[in-house]
DNA sequence: CTGTTAGCGCGTTCAC
DNA sequence: GTGAACGCGCTAACAG
């Protein structure tokens, strides 16, 4: 029962511990010989050197961390795996971690890199706005991907990178697409939240498309979902409300395909056809988005460019080959069949 | 940048490392006073403990760790936020850690174990079906939850506990309920897997019914997806070779409900009504399953009751109060829109 | 209540 | 090519 350690291994093969090590860690300058006779015995005995001792030592740990924003969330699959092979790729081992609502993700990067080692670190979703205090205590280079830097102070911008496409931008060009269309009469499902955040950019997006077009914005088309953008329940109830509300719409603008899957829902369960009766238009792009019935038109992030470009700047600075960057890439109005020009 | 260390907060404050940890850890035996002011300076410079260097002399780390196969599946969600739950309950902290392809679950079990101590593992997803002389190394309670224990050799079965449905017979239950609506041609797609699994159970409990029933089992009905059962696109895309194999069917069965969205949008496309031309069923009943168009007829895994005796379970286990136990909760059957009684 | 000290299991010098 | 010894940062046992 009692754990068994390197020195065990050391024993029972007639040798020191620090040529097991060296077995262990692919070190050159070791006999082929006694190397082969130290694996042989550690496959029998199914010897695991401890993680913790290793980290505390190792001083070259190649580890690159990702925290990931709510495990709710599919958005970030496709990401995720594009940033294991890169890193593999690379030679360097990667750390996936969620980040709870409840936890600071910055608190919990500062963590992980004292107990893993980080040679970087990479956050999907949350957001980039922390105290530069807490950042500059993270020191190595740290990339936001999916999330702009208008959402920080200036002051922080070159403590780290960002990725993303302009949420605000692209949220407008949806709603310049649906007003095209000849919607006037949009409504908008968000989530209340003042912080700077991606939720918030999509809003003023919204609201800056209307101005732009002098249509009002009416406040009663305007309907926050309770806390969580990211499930189809949110989507639904909040579309049952805003129907029963009785407020008049043509278009139903959702600021994630999870939502707008609710709210294709919940126009189906109240009779009213889609996009015959309602155009829906989501954002996001999820695989989710082409299967749905009818198809959601939104807005496609690119996932792949985000992920690519996020990868080669994070090796670039770990390298020191450049500084930090804030990086735009424009997000692709799939135009599907939940939205329709209006009679 | 030196990294900041207990030494150097307790030099800072004129006393000895120990005090320091004291008040970090929230021991009973220190002067208030001295703690806050431990504190203080622990909070201005940004101080954070090195967890390697805690796990490896903490005997006592009150952690669980669960491992999850599969990133890309949402069905574990629900699961993973009771047992956080739960293990924050009971004082424990969790280490959640995701399973690769082409990583072995108990290999990955047996590192963490070492590394952060673990006093509980619970596996979501994957095989229980593992060597007896691996899992024996694995010296803290095991579960395996929404996995069956049919899948292993009896051999083993006491060395770690199961918790699930009964795939083969909730299977039977669909296709049964299939039949008893007129159904005689029911497709299913599955996963090519001989190897024992839920996916491999739930294909026998179709066969089983039919046989039962006395149906033909006709091959060119038992569609098989490439590689992965929790894609959209595979159901997509396998349902369109089924589609255009010509073979002819009034029900399909797919075994994840993942795959039923794909289903649902390859029907549609080739102008197949559900359910008045053809009835479709899922399995698993994930919160997707209520909000497809059609709503969709699934086998509903009643996930609370797994995941509460699960925990149950564990903490007896760790308790040491009772031994291992292989548990079967009943599936429930979702009669949705998306089935039909045959004319 | 507090400081000193001995390891936890391993990687890394530095001798040999 | 190999082994002995040191220390990574921390907690726990033991004195005081």
């Amino acid at each position: 029962m009692s754990e068994i350690t390197i020195k065990e291994i050391a024993n029972r093969c007639g040798v020191g511990v620090s040529t097991v090590s060296r077995a262990i860690n692919d070190h050159s300058d070791i006999n082929p010989a006694t190397k082969k006779r130290i694996m042989d015995v550690i496959r029998e005995t199914g010897y695991i050197p401890n993680n913790s001792a290793r980290n505390l030592k190792r001083i070259d740990a190649k580890c690159i961390g990702v925290l990931v924003r709510g495990i709710t969330n599919p958005f970030f699959t496709p990401m995720i795996e594009f940033i294991e092979q890169e890193t593999e790729k690379k030679g360097y081992a990667l750390v996936l971690r969620h980040v709870e609502a409840y936890e600071n993700e910055v608190d919990v990067a500062l963590e992980l890199e004292k107990e893993k080692r980080l040679r970087g670190i990479i956050f999907l979703g949350g957001s980039s706005k922390h105290s530069a205090e807490k950042m500059k205590q993270l020191n190595v280079p740290v990339i936001f991907a999916t999330i702009g830097s208008d959402i920080s102070d200036n002051l922080s911008k070159n403590a780290y990178s960002t990725v993303s496409v302009d949420d605000e931008l692209e949220s407008r060009k949806m709603v310049d697409y649906l007003i095209s269309l000849g919607h006037k009469k949009i409504a908008i499902l968000t989530e209340a939240n003042e912080e700077p955040s991606v939720v918030k950019l999509r809003l003023d997006g919204y609201i800056n498309a209307l101005k732009f077009h002098d249509i009002e914005v009416d406040k009663s088309l305007i309907k926050y979902v309770d806390k969580r953008i990211y499930t189809m329940k949110n989507g639904y109830e909040t579309t049952k409300a805003l129907i029963d509300s009785g407020a008049k719409f043509t278009a139903l603008f959702c600021i994630s395909d999870v939502l707008a899957v609710g709210a294709l829902r919940a126009l189906s369960d109240a009779g009213i056809r889609v996009p015959e009766d309602v155009s829906v238009a989501g954002f996001d792009g999820q695989e989710l988005a082409e299967y749905t019935i009818p198809r959601l038109t939104t807005i496609k992030q690119p996932l792949l460019d985000i992920s690519e470009e996020t990868m080669r700047l994070l090796f670039d600075l770990i390298e020191e080959k450049r500084g930090h960057k804030h990086l735009i890439f424009p997000g692709e109005l799939i135009e599907a069949e939940s939205t329709k020009k209006i009679n």
